[in-house]
DNA sequence: TAGCAATATACGCCATGGCGTATAATTTCT
DNA sequence: AGAAATTATACGCCATGGCGTATATTGCTA
């Protein structure tokens, strides 16, 4: 399954937390990424955008993928609400 | 379901194919997502990489979302030949 | 508590993505 | 075939995301 990444802090929580589950830390994802440690601190926080290619980066080195899929409904709310 | 959107590329043309499916234009799809036509054809000809806000703006335009999940493994060549 | 590890912040610089606006090129339609 | 619609390209400018590098702050461990 999939998680919603419609902004940059959905996005930037769901990076961290794959980070967390891998046991990896902020220094080590921007090894594997190609980025420094800072950049992936600022991915992370979703304050501003990240460049697409940072990212795509990001999640190669995480082993996960961008999708398109059409916006779910139902499911929102409680997403909202979670984050 | 959500296709695949590892690459500049791939998305420009998940997007132009869900334009199309709507029998939209290139500006009519700009003036939805607050972008330039021209922006809308630099984004779905995937040479560049768009602004990850760009690109958030389409996919609301045209009701989709990013979805992160895990890698796929077998369905990764189909994909590669078609595109 | 002290020390170490991890994360957040800082700054000048640089490459870049989008802007306004226009137009060239291509595609579509009659 | 010609006109209209659509898409691709252009240019100078601007805001910005990441860089190198360092350091301040926070969290963790013994």
């Amino acid at each position: 399954m999939s998680d919603l990444a419609r902004t940059p802090r959905q996005i930037g929580t769901l990076i961290q937390r794959a980070r967390k589950t891998r046991g990896w830390t902020q220094t080590q994802l921007a090894e594997r990424a190609g980025l420094r440690q800072a950049t992936i601190s600022i991915i992370e926080s979703g304050e501003k955008p990240a460049k697409l290619d940072s990212l795509l980066a990001v999640l190669a080195a995480l082993d996960l993928e961008f999708r398109i899929g059409a916006r779910s409904k139902g499911h929102e709310r409680d997403i909202e609400d979670l984050f």
